[in-house]
DNA sequence: AAAAAATCCCCCGTTTAGGGTGATTATAGC
DNA sequence: GCTATAATCACCCTAAACGGGGGATTTTTT
C-alpha cells in the first residue's frame, strides 16, 4: 500500500485553513502534516515537515505567496505548490507559474476537485482551468477592429522591431518612400508623430 | 434524464477514428453523431449533425485543423472543439487556442481522460496540462544568464520600444551619451551593429 | 461611382545613429 | 591591494534616418 501524500497548508484565514485541513485530511491517502497562517511562520518548519504538496495562499501577511515560492523551492525542490487565490488576475497567474507553482486553484474550487488536483500534481499532471489559459492567450490576440490596414499593421510590426524605412522596404520589396507614406498614415490614424509613440499606442490597443 | 452529448470526430487515421468513436460512443451519456476523415468531408454535414463537442485532428488532409477551426466556429458558434495532436508544439497550441479551441489533447491521452474532458468543456471548464501552460509561460521568461547587465537590459528594452537615445536618456535621467555608451556595449556583447539586429538577437535569446 | 488601400515621387531642415577614443567613479571579486 | 565589471559622461566625425509638407497613380473593395 502507498504512503499518504504529505501536505502543508499555508493560508492566513483561519476558517479556510481549518476547513481545508479537515477536508483534505479526511480524504484517504492524504495527510496534512501541518498548517500555517503565514510563510514566515512556516519557514523554519518546512524542511522538517517534508511536504510533497503545499497549498499556498497568495495574499499572506508578511512574505507574500509569490515571494515565498522561490524560497520554498530552494529548500524543497521537488515539492509541488498549488496556489490558492480569490482573484484570477493575469499577472498573479503569470508570476505564480513563472516562480515554479505547479497549479492554480481559486477558492471557489470544490473540495473534491482540490483533492483531485493534489493527486494530479503529485503525479506530474496539473489542474488549470481553460479560462486561465484563455487569459494568457488573449493577451496575444490582436484587436479585431483595428483602424490600421493590413499593410500598415505589417509595417508597424517591423518598425516595432527597430527596423528603418529602408530595412522595411527591402523586406517587403517596396520602395522606402512607400514605407514612409504608410508610416505617415499610421501616425495620422494613431494621432502620434514618432515611432516610439506609434509603437506604444499600438501595443496599448493591441494593434500589434 | 439528460440528453446525450452530441459528438463529431474529425480525424484522418482510420484506426484512431474508429477507436475513438467506439470508446467515446460506448460511454454513457455520449453519442457520436458522425465521424469524418477530413474537414472538407465534414463541412457540409456539420450543421445538420449539430455536435456540441468536436474532436478535431490538427494534421488533416486538405484543410488543416487550424484552418478548419474558424470555419467550424462560424457555423457552430457554441460548439466546443477539442484538438487532438501528437506533437505539443508551442505554435500549434497557441494557434489552436487563439482560433477558438476549447482544449488540447495529445493522442497519448487515455480514453477515460478524453471522456472526462468532453464533459468538462461542455460544462465550461477545460482540460489543459500544466506542461502546456508552462510552455506558454516559459516563452515570457527572461534568460537567467544574460550577458547584458541590468542597466543594459533596461536600455535595450526601451530601445526595443522604438525610443531614441535622447528619449531613453530623459526617461532614465541620464545623459544621452551614457545611453549611447550602453548601446555600444550592448552591440559589442551581442555582436551586432544596429538596433534592429540587437532587438532580434535579444529576443531570440530571451534577453528582453 | 466612390472610398480605401497600396504604391511612388520630391521638397526641406533636424535629429539620430554608429564608429572611434577617451575618462571617472563605484562596486564586487580575487 | 588589485582587477574586472558596471555605470556614468565627453568630443570627434559622417552618413543615414526621420518627420512635416506637398502631390500622384494604381489597384482593390464597397
Amino acid at each position: 500500500m502507498e504512503r499518504d501524500i504529505r501536505i502543508v497548508i499555508i493560508e492566513d484565514d483561519e476558517t479556510i485553513r481549518y476547513g481545508y485541513a479537515y477536508l483534505v485530511g479526511a480524504a484517504e491517502g492524504y495527510y496534512v502534516v501541518n498548517t500555517y497562517a503565514s510563510y514566515d511562520e512556516a519557514a523554519n518548519s518546512l524542511a522538517a515537515d517534508r511536504p510533497e504538496v503545499i497549498l499556498l495562499d497568495i495574499q499572506l501577511p508578511g512574505t507574500s505567496g509569490i515571494e515565498a515560492l522561490p524560497k520554498i523551492k530552494k529548500v524543497l525542490p521537488d515539492c509541488h505548490v498549488l496556489i490558492l487565490t480569490v482573484y484570477e488576475s493575469q499577472k498573479q497567474i503569470f508570476d505564480a507559474l513563472a516562480n515554479g507553482a505547479s497549479g492554480y486553484l481559486t477558492k471557489a474550487t470544490p473540495a473534491t476537485r482540490i483533492i483531485e488536483s493534489i493527486k494530479e500534481v503529485k503525479e506530474g499532471g496539473g489542474p488549470m482551468s481553460i479560462n486561465i489559459a484563455r487569459m494568457v492567450i488573449s493577451s496575444f490576440m490582436k484587436n479585431q477592429d483595428s483602424p490600421l490596414s493590413k499593410r500598415e499593421t505589417q509595417i508597424l510590426e517591423l518598425v516595432a522591431e527597430g527596423k528603418s524605412r529602408s530595412q522595411v522596404a527591402k523586406q517587403l520589396f517596396i520602395d522606402p518612400e512607400t514605407v514612409r507614406t504608410h508610416i505617415k498614415n499610421i501616425y495620422l490614424k494613431l494621432n502620434v508623430n514618432s515611432r516610439a509613440d506609434a509603437i506604444r499606442t499600438a501595443k496599448d490597443n493591441r494593434l500589434i
